[in-house]
RNA sequence: GGGCCCAUAGCUCAGCUCGGUUAGAGCGCACCCCUGAUAAGGGUGAGGUCGAUGGUUCAAAUCCAUCUGGGCCCA
């Protein structure tokens, strides 16, 4: 790299073929030494803050594909906000706790039961070692983040097991628990027997958990009481919970019958009317018909003797939970529903726990007791079966919920536990969605909306061991004293505790006199979900309010954050409703949710398919910028993300490589030529047309993206960008190639090579936040001439639009030309007539309006399509027929429902002569259903067609036809432009450099071809840099030859080169 | 059963916010061209009832409704 220092600039070469993953490495190596990262802080401070706040990863496993997504959408941001001038801090961080990281360790210690961790390796151990564990995946996590080019402070990350950390979490907990909000209660949980521990509606939620099962379903017969010879029928799918049945709900409206039971002679059954049919056959007879609410208060006698009647239970009772949809229309009761618990309290029904806390029958459950629920149901059915209580049993396929980390069915359990009643905050938990802006929108109302309006009490207690302890001391007089903080809980103890361990099971042995009444209180073993961790970050990172008051304050709320779909009910959720809970608002203002990742064929990745593709493969092969771009611009960031080798890799070919090609162009010549960008300045209007082109095409992708940007949308930004670099590459370089080689340091040459070099320093500036490597490496190499330009992209400031490039008007113009090109090249395929061979003219039709866009344009539509002369024709009617259509977004609000007679009428007329007086006059007159109508040029659209028998191409308005009669001069040079490209073939195949000087010579036999030779002697030889040419005249014996076949003969060609 | 998303060429996707009569890219395919950006590049072509039906409208890929299929989230 080098300074503009007086001498001539070099740079840096560069290989067309590129190595991603050795330059991506080569980039990383700059960033360290040049503190990069730190200086994108440093430079930006005292700027406004742009603030951004990291979802902690677990740092429980590796890293895989799927992590790529939202690291790049957050980078991306992050990186865009600094270049746009804002100081966005980026402090990483880790989720430590859960029982993610102690069933790793179970796993780890080969343990299946939660006991043996208390028995046998006991809490101490257990917890050091998930302590441990986190650490090991967090290096994984550090060199991912590095390779994946995610600038995030970890070594300043927070820690969720930090002490800090917790202690802030305590503190945030006491302020809910002061605001009446933290209670102990008496609810059906979600409950894990495996991992012994309730769930969270939001672990309940998570990906994956609801698997297809297969269960039994039976109808069991609850004979009447008072008449034993009728039994109402009831329906479960899960046997083991008859152990316990308290009672049976009907639907006070909806309407029973009684039918003869089908396999009991002389016996009768109830179930709801709805229901009989299919379950009994369509020819059932109704004995007798009755609404629930004539049910009410029978007493019926109970499938098991487990639970005692008293004066409630077993009895008929009012549910509105009960439907007809499936079943017999009658709920049997049993203390493993919510709905079940609610009618048990109102109407103080008998609750028996018949399951232990390992999901295993109680031992008074003679003769199930100690079997696994699940493997009860089918003893249970068998001992109905034998008492004549089963109706019907069958299997029933049903999607069930399971325990998210150790796939164990959940059991529905009632348990005392700790909730925050955020059901009573629903109001400010959605007024705080609404200061939410969602990407994608529908987020808002949909997905995370129907979740706060149907917002349940968050469970908060685990019975576990690695996690925040619930700070929670209670005497035995059941007084519960919240501690907020340490400091609180030394004074409470009495004694300085200093820096003690705040984790299990130090934190158990902490005692104190109960405020109250004095006696003892001991910590309630709980420890919390790890949501409530997550959710707390905004606080804990700063160990807000212990410390870093003011830093919290000012980077509250965030601007930004962005995680995967999985996280609405994740850490989306526990973030907002932490900060409504204890500061009344929401956290962050932009959220941006990012899709699945799926494969190739649109299947989810799951090791079980063997479909799982590894990050750092692709690293290896296509490189981050690859991998980045793809994710960041290909589909809709939200639908689902099909990944794939290939499409990365079409990615890689489609873009970077295009970019990389022109980036290489601009530094070969540059290179040869010596040019210096920062040595004289052409001012933009001084420049060729095809330069102001480009520019303004630049101004326009620059304000596009900008836009975009702004707006959170990462796609159409990407493809805008994606779009210039094809104009860039593919139409002005192309166009422009000839300007940078072999040209005297004019004018022009001067404003080719400024023109590109700018457009590849802004591309530079544009692409950084999407692929950050190949950015760093334009712009080092080629910004390093521009003293105004800080030595890194990542510093750079955002390019701002400029109005002396913009030029809609050119680049509408440019437009036209392109599209004349392009019907000129369909023109030529169909004569059948190479590009070498020159052709006299082309004539353009054109709607007479236009014509002067393609003033000036005319020979750049001419060298592309190679024709001497671009005529816009007159007269063309032998050539071309018109046809005239209303222009509908014109005509249709003018003409409402008589638009179609305008068409009609403009079909039917003289379509030339119509052509002719708009083009000559501007307006014509048509009779539209008997009245004239007078239509201006632009309100109808033209469109000519080729009479056949000429070699014509059309769209719409626009045509090019060829003149392709060939004259001797024009064979000739044709011919001469033959010969130049097999020199050139030669010059390459005998591995000359661009710039070496040859001796050439050249031999035909036939008097024509020798004439054209000769004709084009200097042109070639200027063409092919030779220095001295010999035509008509036998080569040497061993020089690198080539015989060029052309339609009058054959060229003997052979070349040596010149030694300097 | 409910909510949300998706459905456009053989494949991957734009376009839909704000309706306009000729729906575009890339990959693949066929044919061809170009060639000192070259292990690239370019052109032309074939390939589409824009998931289905109905509605609104002079006009629907676009707006509305219903349905079908797929996905995600939930019950």
């Amino acid at each position: 790299m080098s300074r503009s220092t007086g001498g001539q600039p070099s740079y840096r070469p560069v290989d067309a073929r590129v190595a991603w993953p050795e330059l991506e490495a080569r980039i990383r190596r700059t960033w360290t030494e040049k503190r990069v990262y730190e200086r994108s802080l440093s430079e930006r401070e005292g700027r406004p803050e742009w603030v951004f706040y990291e979802g902690p990863p677990t740092a429980n496993g590796r890293p895989g594909i799927h992590h790529v997504q939202p690291r790049a959408v957050k980078d991306l941001f992050c990186r865009f906000q600094t270049m746009r001038g804002h100081y966005v801090h980026r402090k990483g961080g880790w989720d430590c706790h859960g029982l993610p990281v102690e069933v790793e360790v179970e796993k780890q210690l080969g343990i299946t039961h939660k006991r043996q961790i208390e028995q046998d390796v006991g809490i101490e151990e257990f917890t050091r070692l998930c302590r441990e564990s986190v650490q090991r995946y967090v290096d994984d996590w550090e060199r991912f983040t590095g390779r994946l080019g995610f600038w995030v402070d970890l070594d300043d990350a927070y820690w969720t097991m930090s002490r800090g950390y917790i202690e802030t979490v305590w503190w945030l907990l006491k302020q809910i628990w002061d605001k009446g909000l933290l209670e102990e209660d008496f609810k059906v949980v979600p409950y894990c027997p495996r991992c012994e521990t309730s769930l969270s509606a939001h672990e309940q939620h998570q990906p994956d958990a609801y698997k297809q099962v297969t269960d039994p379903s039976v109808y069991v017969r609850f004979p009447l009481a008072d008449e034993p010879s009728v039994a109402l029928l009831i329906w479960t799918t899960t046997p083991w919970t008859l152990l316990a049945n308290m009672a049976a709900a009907v639907g006070p409206s909806i309407t029973y019958v009684r039918v003869a039971d089908p396999y009991r002679a002389g016996h009768d059954l109830i179930v709801a009317k709805e229901r009989a049919a299919a379950l009994m056959g369509q020819e059932v007879r109704p004995k007798a018909e009755m609404s629930g609410a004539d049910l009410l208060g029978r007493r019926y006698s109970p499938p098991f003797a487990f639970v005692a009647s008293g004066e409630q239970g077993h009895r008929v009772v009012p549910g509105d939970f009960v439907t007809t949809d499936d079943g017999s229309g009658i709920v049997h009761l049993a203390p493993y529903g919510q709905d079940d618990m609610a009618v048990a309290r109102r109407d103080g029904l008998p609750i028996e726990q018949m399951v232990d806390p390992s999901g295993n029958v109680v031992e008074r459950g003679i003769p199930f007791a100690g079997m696994y629920v699940k493997d009860a149901d089918p003893r249970i059915i068998e001992n109905l079966e034998g008492r004549r209580l089963l109706f019907r049993s069958e299997d029933y396929e049903h999607s069930y919920p399971h325990c998210w980390r150790c796939r164990t069915p959940l059991l529905y359990y009632p348990r005392l536990d700790w909730y925050i009643r955020t059901s009573q905050m629903r109001a400010e938990l959605q007024a705080s969605n609404e200061d939410v802006n969602w990407q994608p929108a529908t987020i808002k109302y949909g997905r995370f909306g129907d979740w706060l309006a149907n917002n349940v009490d968050w469970s908060l207690s685990r019975d576990r061991y690695w996690g925040t302890p619930l700070p929670i001391w209670r005497c035995e007089e059941g007084h519960a004293t919240c501690v907020g903080s340490f400091a609180e809980l030394s004074e409470l103890t009495g004694a300085d505790l200093g820096d003690f361990e705040p984790h299990r099971p130090y934190v158990d042995d902490i005692t104190f006199d109960c405020p109250r009444c004095t006696r003892t209180a001991r910590r309630v073993l709980s420890v919390i979900d790890g949501w409530f961790d997550s959710g707390s970050m905004p606080f804990g990172q700063w160990h807000y309010p212990f410390e870093n008051e003011e830093v919290f304050e000012r980077r509250f709320p965030a601007d930004f954050i962005s995680e995967g779909m999985d996280q609405t009910r994740g850490w989306f959720y526990s973030l907002l409703a932490v900060s409504t809970l204890v500061r009344g608002q929401s956290s962050f203002k932009n959220c941006v949710v990012g899709g699945l990742m799926v494969d190739a064929s649109g299947r989810k990745m799951s090791k079980s398919l063997g479909n799982v593709i590894d990050p750092w493969t692709v690293f290896d092969t296509h490189g981050a910028d690859a991998l980045r771009w793809y994710l960041l611009t290909g589909g809709t960031p939200w639908a689902a993300r099909r990944i794939s080798m290939d499409i990365v890799q079409e990615a890689l070919r489609k873009h970077l490589l295009t970019l990389w090609n022109t980036y290489s162009f601009w530094v070969t010549y540059a290179a040869l030529e010596g040019f210096d960008p920062s040595a004289a300045p052409v001012a933009v209007a001084e420049r060729p047309e095809m330069d102001r082109w480009i520019l303004a095409e630049l101004d326009d992708a620059v304000r596009t993206m900008t836009a975009d940007l702004e707006d959170f949308d990462t796609t159409r930004s990407g493809h805008r960008l994606e779009r210039f670099v094809d104009d860039l590459s593919n139409w002005y370089v192309r166009r422009s190639r000839r300007r940078f080689w072999r040209s005297s340091e004019d004018a022009d040459t001067r404003s080719a090579f400024l023109t590109l070099w700018e457009c590849l320093v802004t591309v530079a500036k544009l692409a950084a936040p999407y692929t950050p490597f190949v950015a760093e490496e334009i712009f080092s190499n080629l910004a390093a001439v521009d003293p105004r330009e800080p030595d890194s992209v990542h510093l750079a400031l955002w390019p701002e639009p400029d109005d002396l490039r913009a030029d809609d008007g050119l680049r509408a113009r440019m437009a036209l030309a392109r599209r004349l090109v392009t019907l000129g090249r369909s023109a030529r395929t169909d004569a059948k007539v190479r590009v070498r061979q020159p052709l006299r003219r082309a004539l353009v039709v054109m709607p007479l309006a236009e014509r002067e866009h393609l003033t000036g344009l005319e020979r750049l539509v001419g060298d592309e399509l190679n024709v001497k002369e671009i005529e816009v024709a007159h007269g063309l009617e032998e050539l071309v027929t018109y046809s005239v259509k209303p222009n509908f977004k014109l005509l249709g609000p003018r003409f409402g429902a008589s638009v179609g007679a305008v068409a009609g009428s403009l079909a039917a007329a003289d379509a030339a002569a119509l052509v002719a007086k708009l083009e000559g006059d501007g307006v014509a007159t048509i009779d539209v259903e008997g009245r004239a109508e007078e239509l201006k040029r632009a309100e109808v659209d033209v469109r000519v067609e080729g009479r056949t028998g000429f070699v014509f191409a059309q769209d719409g308005p626009y045509g090019v036809a060829l003149d392709v009669a060939l004259t001797p001069e024009l064979v000739a040079e044709g011919s001469a432009r033959e010969v130049v490209r097999a020199v050139q073939d030669l010059r390459k195949a005998g591995g000359l450099a661009v710039q070496d000087r040859i001796e050439l010579w050249l031999d035909a036999a036939e008097d024509g071809v020798a004439a054209a030779l000769t004709a084009h002697r200097d042109g070639i030889a200027d063409e092919v840099l030779a220095a001295s040419t010999h035509v008509g005249e036998a080569p040497p014996e061993g020089l690198p030859s080539a015989k060029v076949p052309l339609d009058g003969g054959v060229v003997s060609i052979a070349i040596a080169r010149v030694n300097p």
